[in-house]
DNA sequence: TACTCCGTTGCAGTCGAATGCAAAGAGTGT
DNA sequence: ACACTCTTTGCATTCGACTGCAACGGAGTA
């Protein structure tokens, strides 16, 4: 009684037997709520499933007649292949997570649709994860292995312990814009300790000489190495140690952080350097409309990133601009080559930031 | 010979029969590369495969016991369910595909950044598809299908023959921000035309009599609609018509389409409304550092959306403001009521917005 | 005609988890 | 002790596509 059911189904049509089989019964009520499968492709083109399988395969061993007959069978049904089922067998989901701790920053929708289109080019789906904290990814990190990802993509802060869960598992994983001290893993970054004394000196050399910092939040790496490049060389120049406030990446950060700073020093700093552009931009707002500073005259401000408000005239905000799209199109290259070859060393490529000089800082000696 | 071998399993080890059993020899060799299945926890724990299926499912019956011993040894292994294997048996993937025509945009990275952790928290994962165009569908329409999302979230213009080819595969879906005419679908929009009248009727009681529009791009619909409201209701007022001209939805259309106004009209409008705020600030900037311009004093501006920079000193923005987070989730409930019940009728939700008497347009009668 | 050789094709089994069914077990009441 | 629930468990099959292997057939050669 339990014999197979499903396996002579092209003879069986082919001599137009009675349909004892449960497909051929399907195929009747093909049209009524049940998804269209390579079943009924290859019922209705009179082949094998197998052959169906094949024409969907580049560079199988396909004849172009039959080729034809299933492509047709197929558009006539509106067969799309079950993307489950295939990687299923082939082990390859051709997805790749995301996992981004904070999309209302600003900086990262650039990141991610950079992002997107890349792997979107080279055939690759993007399962997005949003993290509430740079910290949470153990909430979601099952999810990740549930479905099997191809590779991942974290621009979010991993304990070493999440990483070698990575390489445990033998799942291919790029950390964009952060790296692991005192362990080889695959990173995109750009340089931020460079780019902030880069920063440092031109101002110091325009005759700065009392820094302020407000840093991003002490879970991002990120951040923490922008406040240690800047107050290193502000310290090699042998300049007043700055006063360092912790800041949010948020707009009202640079605010609040521009009145501590003031607060703290007892006067009006030479300059401000914040984490990110928004904070910059906060704290231009806070100094030009409230405090009533001139910016850049009185004060210097720079930020990091190099958003897009950080370029409109209201603001025209002297920063340092990652390269973004370049940085994106690394990642993306780096972790299709650990899907191809997932036994090649640990690589990390870093990029330097830009300095724009704009309008927000002095660059200049004052007479 | 061509004999089942899976299935007496949990027997076989249980009277430590030899290993004859590919999967028992797979367990051996458990560490080395290959992913952990539900086989091999039954396998460690003793017991059968449906068991440790049934223990991963909720509401399942398992006594205590046997649900201790599974979990004990599933955490030894690592096991994690596939997902792909699951909903090929279930059809449900518990992930829905979001499409979204333009990241870049400021106003969709808060939509998705909603959208993820409202969806996150009901236990669906989202699958993200970027447009470079609204009209982009068709490429990756494909994609969602192969991938059998159980639902789809479009903010991008879809044509009445794809939301056809969505309620042909029974795939629920929701619009946002935009609907079709002459269709029942199910949506979630902001009221664009009663914001833009109520926009203008407050500039129009004011004293603006000549206006201008930057509108969005020709394919997005709510960028016509927005541009219709204030139109008709500027004719209805009976006031001179408008010049309008085209945006892109960027920063530089604002300042570009405020310059043809000008150029188009022969002197500076008494008010400019624009498709969205990036282009509103856009204009709002070129009027005050390039052309000299009072904003409010000499030309009132106004934008749509309330994006975060708007609110930002340099600028406060007048606005119309949308609730995107009630919007998001008003979004998610929506979708997953539809694949609770697929056959729901198709509701819209509209929601209006919500007025910000910013710094940007006069609304009081100058003496 | 017989005999390779190679490109096509179908067969049967596989991926990993879910589930209807029936059997076994635990618990209750008489 | 027995019959009777109700729960727990395992078996066998299923989801839909992929793929190693063998078989088939046509072209080409001797």
């Amino acid at each position: 009684m339990p014999n197979k059911k499903n396996k002579p189904l092209t003879k069986q049509v082919a001599k137009g037997a009675a349909a004892v089989d449960v497909r051929a019964s399907r195929m009747i009520a093909s049209t009524q709520g049940r998804p269209i499968t390579s079943y009924d492709v290859a019922l209705r083109a009179g082949v094998s499933q197998s052959a169906v399988s094949r024409c969907f395969k580049p560079g199988a061993s396909v004849s172009a007649s039959m080729r034809a007959r299933v492509m047709k069978a197929a558009q006539e049904l509106e067969y799309t292949p079950n993307a489950m089922a295939r990687s299923l067998i082939t082990r390859r989901t051709n997805l790749v997570a995301v996992l981004i701790s904070n999309l209302t920053n600003l900086y990262y929708p650039e990141v991610l649709s950079e992002l997107c289109n890349q792997f979107e080019k080279r055939g690759l789906r993007v399962l997005l994860f949003t993290l509430p904290h740079e910290a949470d990814v153990d909430q979601i990190i099952s999810q990740v292995w549930q479905y099997q990802v191809d590779g991942v993509v974290a621009a979010a802060r991993l304990t070493p312990q999440q990483v070698s869960d990575f390489e445990r598992r033998r799942t291919p994983f790029v950390l964009y814009n952060r790296t692991l001290a005192d362990r080889a893993v695959n990173a995109v970054v750009c340089d931020q300790i460079d780019g902030a004394r880069t920063l440092v000196s031109k101002l110091a050399q325009a005759g700065h000489k009392r820094f302020g910092i407000i840093s991003g939040p002490l879970d991002s790496v990120v951040g923490q190495e922008r406040t240690r490049g800047a107050r290193d060389r502000i310290a090699e120049l042998g300049l007043r140690e700055p006063i360092i406030v912790a800041g949010n990446y948020d707009y009202d950060s640079g605010a609040v952080g521009l009145r501590q700073i003031i607060k703290q020093m007892g006067r009006v700093p030479d300059a401000v350097i914040c984490g990110n552009d928004v904070m910059a931009l906060g704290c231009v707002d806070i100094a030009r409309h409230e405090l009533g500073l001139d910016v850049p005259g009185k004060l210097s401000i720079a930020g990091f990133d190099g958003v897009e408000p950080s370029t409109w005239l209201s603001y025209n905000l002297t920063t340092l601009r990652q390269p973004v799209q370049i940085m994106a199109q690394a990642t993306v290259e780096l972790l299709t080559g650990l899907i191809a070859n997932p036994e090649a060393e640990p690589e990390k490529r870093v990029f330097s930031a830009r300095f724009i000089d704009g309008g927000t800082a002095r660059l200049t000696v004052v007479p």
